[in-house]
DNA sequence: ACCCAGGCGGGCG
DNA sequence: CGCCCGCATGGG
């Protein structure tokens, strides 16, 4: 059972909302440009920028992809957006309760979306202590000003792409600074350094979530919250359950008559009621405690 | 003007 | 261990 299916240019997908995936906070979403009025979505990856539209609705919708490399753009999408997520099975899991349901029915369609850990990594660190806004403001310059040029094939820049760890050696805390990512800098060059000479991020995805969360640990700037995030959105890994401010908040005030609980006992909490999706009932949790 | 933001590392008891 | 503090910067 399939819930998409692969159009000569695009695909028709169940249970999918790109403006509420997109508003939702999530790497890609800190730097793709996406207009609500017309439903379009345009965002570089690795070397290439694609362009997608969506048509319909969360029930049922269309998206026309334009690329000069069609089949990897395909390819991308499906990954980056989750295709393959059931997520009728997924709601049935996480619906124990009407707090839960109710962000569903508002944001249904909404993904959890599979990034680049690299990118990833960079996103969150800069989330710490910041807003939304800001850390999309950031993270466009940071595209702007070392993302490689993306060419087409008359060799034309037609855009920057997301610069690498390698592609931040030889810049400065300084140049960050520039950036606006304020004391973030130090942890950003620090995390470019040990991500691109001691630790391969792309070598972890078989790894196991308490591995690839230690591991993740080991980069300065990046704690228990932040590594939730990257082994979620980075690496499909459904039992993490980042545990923010608002989620903290959140739980607390639904599950817990208020009172203050500790991190820990809301991680087991979180993990005995959503597994093994405990990462999407996070990510309808904090979109809706965002937006109330 | 004042306050806060998808936390973290470091220092202290 | 747990707790508390400072932290850069742009927007409400």
């Amino acid at each position: 059972m399939k819930y998409y299916t692969a159009t000569s240019n695009g695909f028709r997908i169940k249970d999918f909302d790109l403006r509420h995936t997109i508003e939702s906070a999530q790497p890609l979403t800190f730097h793709a440009d996406y207009n609500l009025a017309e439903g379009t979505l345009e965002y570089a990856a690795g070397d290439k920028v694609i362009r997608a539209v969506c048509l319909g609705n969360s029930k049922e919708c269309t998206v026309r992809l334009h690329s000069n490399d069609m089949a990897f753009a395909k390819k991308e999408f499906a990954k980056r957006f989750a295709l393959n997520d059931d997520m009728e099975r997924i709601y049935a899991r996480i619906s124990t309760d009407q707090f839960v349901v109710s962000a569903i029915e508002r944001y249904h369609g909404m993904r959890v979306t599979m990034n680049d850990p690299w990118e990833t990594t960079l996103c969150f660190i800069m989330s710490q202590y910041n807003n939304v806004k800001r850390i999309r403001l950031i993270i466009k310059r940071f595209v702007s000003e070392f993302g490689p040029e993306i060419l087409d094939g008359d060799g034309k820049t037609v855009g920057k792409g997301f610069p690498s760890s390698g592609d931040l050696i030889g810049r400065t805390e300084a140049d960050f600074r520039g950036c606006g990512a304020g004391f973030r800098a130090k942890y950003i060059k620090s995390a470019a350094d040990y991500c691109t000479n001691n630790l391969d991020l792309y070598k972890l995805h078989n790894k196991s979530y308490d591995k690839i969360k230690e591991e993740l640990m080991r980069i300065s700037g990046v704690g228990d919250k932040v590594a939730d995030c990257i082994a979620l959105m980075g690496y499909g890994k459904m039992e993490a359950f980042p545990i923010d401010v608002w989620v903290k908040r959140t739980l607390e005030g639904v599950y817990f008559d208020g009172k203050k609980k500790k991190i820990g006992d809301l991680h087991r909490f979180a993990e005995e009621r959503w597994r093994p999706y405990a990462g999407y009932a996070q990510q309808y949790i904090f979109h809706g405690a965002r937006n109330m």
